[in-house]
DNA sequence: CTAGGGTTAG
């Protein structure tokens, strides 16, 4: 009944102000203040554009102290913060001098400004206003220190319900539930507002027990009250139980309003459940609700989650001037996770006033699609805009700097957080475990998963993953077990990584007693576990495992195989895998390459010859990968052949004198280890890829005697490298640290911290 | 005229 009857209401009025707008300018008042004011009045009731009211508020020469309360609250309504300041700073340069009715608006509109209104009331006389009053207490109790709320509260001498209640909200604000409680049981006259915050007071504690006992108890609900229960289930991931309260605040005939929808809409997103969110907009169509902007946005996001980008669009655009910065923030990221990363950065350059959200969205969106370079380039463009980063800006930058292997840069962000005093949550720290161990820190990834008061599975398949890249089986098992005796569960993530640190450490029986406890191994354990067996020389035992898999085996497993053939010199497995791999993934030039290598070891040249004829008719490309240098915090890209580096001169005279000491040292330069006599013959391509970054690094490394060279990303390293690496290692007297594909190797002193390579 | 509920980023 009572939502027909402001529907109706609304309805009525908003023909109202079109009349009266009309009658306005029939009889020229569109200056006059009092008929200005009741126009923007109706404006924030109905929701108008800010546009349309900002017009109607220029039309008047001598705003008054009631157009000015008027307009005050609409944009107070709208949350245009910036907009209320500036209202303000217009009233006093119009010598308007602002009531008790302006200042309730005013404090509550930013939390920077609330504590200079606070000694402007006071100047005024406007303290002792029982609204005044309450506005402050208010703000007090929201932004702290909440000490100053309690003492104006303890000074009123008769409080009203909203006193209580703005008092109470400030308690649960701070986390205080025993003095909100304790407010609760002494106060006189509750009302629907004092329970329903005591719900919601709860339900922020993640105490749904209480909430729902609350909730239940209250003598009477309002929309409100069963929303901040809806809300409480949502945000704790109840999704069952925020359908089933849905379901009977319908069946109590309580009507929804906007903000049920969001909150409904918004689990739905969080779910992803498509089937779901199309019955709820059956509901929507079905009952002709009209959404407003908010309840928009949660619809486009809940459309973007669910994979149908088009009609997220489609809402994106029909919301025309209506839509605020979240919605453009949703549509951002909506592109953002798809990969779409050109109409996510033409988004994001077209926002009128970006926020921390937005530059986030941004950020991530090229820190997850493979973007890492970009992503720390936006990073620094925002810290030139002054704009201060938080720590979800952070999880992506540190995130990204992991894929580079950017250390130097890793390290100036970890400062940035202690000099800005941003506190990292558990994302925040597995991040930077992800960072140390990309970068061969484990001891520093260590350092940081001790220091955490909680960790989670994500904390440990990050470390567990270090280590086994660095080659720690031992480590790495002895976390699996440290995280089953804290009660986390490990996932397929946490075999994958356990698996490959067995097989990286030569573990081989405790590896294969993991992998029969998985309960449900998947594609990707096999092929752990075929490289388990493979690199142990049981070649026919990991044949023998692949034939018994109930799945279809991937690519990797085959993979596995074909690596394992290589090193074993297995031609029959070798060419077993290796046509398996051609059907799978005929595009993938590896597994040519890897099969030739294999006849090349048995000096089988035909074979090679009519390979290379197959993937010359098969239109096979070989894919080059380019790979990062970095050098004091920036970041250098080379290519097999590349030239285009400004110090390529420098660099190319270095790797020459290499050359000539290493060959005076007695050792034999493998010439693909030199970047000037790189050349594409034979099955030179794999090695000298590969070793031309290495080459690149160490030109680096003695051009700049005193910097430090992170070598990363699409490396493998033949013994020729090694032996390279040993001498200039020496020659340097300094560690070098080098990521390949798999795993680290430290050098320091013609020592190489990995136990077998390739 | 106060006080209680809602959308975006990891």
């Amino acid at each position: 009944m009572s939502h027909l009857h402001t529907a109706a209401l609304k309805a009525a009025k908003l023909n109202h102000l079109k009349q009266l707008h009309a009658q306005l300018f029939q009889h020229s008042l569109c200056s006059d203040n009092y008929w200005v004011a009741q126009l923007i009045k109706l404006c924030t009731l109905l929701h108008a554009p800010p546009t349309y009211v900002s017009r109607v508020f220029d039309s008047v020469h001598q705003p008054n102290v009631f157009v000015f309360t008027n307009i005050l609250k609409f944009y107070s309504q709208l949350g245009a913060h910036s907009d209320v300041l500036y209202l303000f700073d217009k009233m006093q340069k119009c010598n308007v001098a602002p009531d008790a009715f302006v200042y309730p608006i005013l404090i509550k509109a930013s939390r920077k400004w609330g504590i200079v209104f606070h000694a402007h009331c006071i100047k005024m006389g406007h303290d002792w206003d029982r609204f005044v009053r309450n506005a402050i207490m208010d703000m007090y109790g929201k932004f702290g220190p909440l000490e100053i709320a309690r003492e104006l509260f303890d000074e009123i001498p008769e409080r009203a319900v909203a006193d209580w209640n703005a008092m109470i909200s400030g308690c649960w604000n701070w986390g205080n539930e025993v003095e909100a409680r304790s407010l609760f049981d002494l106060m006189p006259d509750k009302n629907v507002v004092t329970w329903t915050a005591m719900v919601t007071g709860y339900s922020r504690r993640k105490d749904l027990e209480n909430a729902r006992k609350y909730f239940d108890q209250m003598p009477e609900r309002s929309v409100v009250s069963w929303n901040a229960m809806l809300s409480g289930y949502a945000q704790n991931g109840c999704a069952e139980e925020v359908i089933r309260l849905f379901n009977e605040m319908m069946s109590c005939g309580v009507c929804p309003d906007e903000t049920t929808w969001v909150t409904v809409i918004s689990l739905c997103s969080s779910h992803g459940d498509a089937s779901l969110a199309e019955g709820l907009v059956k509901m929507i169509n079905d009952k002709g609700v009209r959404l407003n902007c908010f309840a928009k946005t949660a619809l486009l996001d809940m459309y973007a989650k669910c994979g149908n980008l088009a009609m997220s669009r489609k809402i994106f655009d029909e919301l025309g001037t209506y839509k605020n910065l979240v919605t453009w923030n949703a549509m951002i990221s909506a592109y953002a996770r798809v990969g779409d990363l050109a109409s996510a950065r033409g988004l994001f350059d077209k926002v009128p006033e970006k926020n921390i959200i937005s530059w986030n969205s941004i950020i991530a969106g090229y820190a997850q699609n493979g973007q890492s370079k970009v992503a720390i380039d936006l990073f620094k463009d925002m810290i030139a805009k002054d704009v201060l980063p938080d720590e979800v800006t952070m999880v992506s930058v540190i995130s990204a700097c992991g894929h580079l292997g950017a250390l130097e840069f890793g390290s100036w962000a970890v400062n940035f957080l202690e000099k800005h005093q941003i506190k990292l949550s558990i994302s925040g720290d597995n991040a930077l475990i992800f960072m140390y161990s990309k970068c061969g820190n484990m001891k520093d990834a260590e350092k940081v998963f001790q220091s955490m008061d909680a960790r989670d599975v994500i904390s440990y398949n990050t470390l567990i993953t270090g280590f086994a890249a660095y080659g720690n089986a031992i480590e790495a098992v002895e976390l699996l077990w440290k995280m089953k005796k804290e009660n986390i569960e490990p996932d397929r993530i946490t075999y994958i990584g356990v698996l490959t640190a067995c097989s990286h450490g030569g573990l081989l029986e405790e590896g294969q007693r993991i992998f029969d406890s998985i309960k449900d191994p998947d594609s990707d354990h096999y092929a752990c576990m075929v490289d388990l067996l493979g690199r142990n020389g049981k070649l026919d035992e990991a044949k023998c495992l692949i034939g018994s898999m109930a799945m279809h085996p991937h690519a990797g497993v085959y993979g596995s195989l074909l690596h394992a053939s290589r090193v074993h010199k297995r031609i029959d497995l070798g060419e077993f895998a290796a046509s398996k791999l051609f059907e799978i993934e005929p595009e993938n030039s590896g597994n040519y390459v890897l099969l030739s290598n294999i006849y090349a070891s048995a000096r089988r040249w035909e074979d090679v010859d009519r390979l290379r004829g197959l993937m010359t008719v098969g239109g096979v490309k070989k894919t080059t990968g380019w790979s990062w240098i970095e050098h004091e915090g920036e970041m250098h890209k080379f290519i097999v052949g590349d030239r285009s580096h400004e110090r390529s001169a420098d660099i190319h005279r270095v790797l020459s004198e290499t050359e000539k000491k290493m060959r005076l040292a007695g050792y034999v330069a493998d010439k693909s280890c030199v970047l000037k006599d790189v050349e594409e013959e034979e099955m030179e391509e794999m090695v000298g890829t590969h070793s031309e970054k290495l080459a690149v690094a160490f030109a680096l490394l003695v051009t700049e005697p005193h910097s430090v060279i992170r070598v990363v990303k699409n490396l493998r390293i033949c013994r020729d490298c090694h032996t390279a690496i040993k001498i200039i290692s020496k020659m340097e007297g300094r560690e070098i640290i080098v990521r390949d594909n798999n795993r680290f190797h430290c050098f320091s002193e013609g020592q190489c911290s990995c136990k077998d390579y390739w």
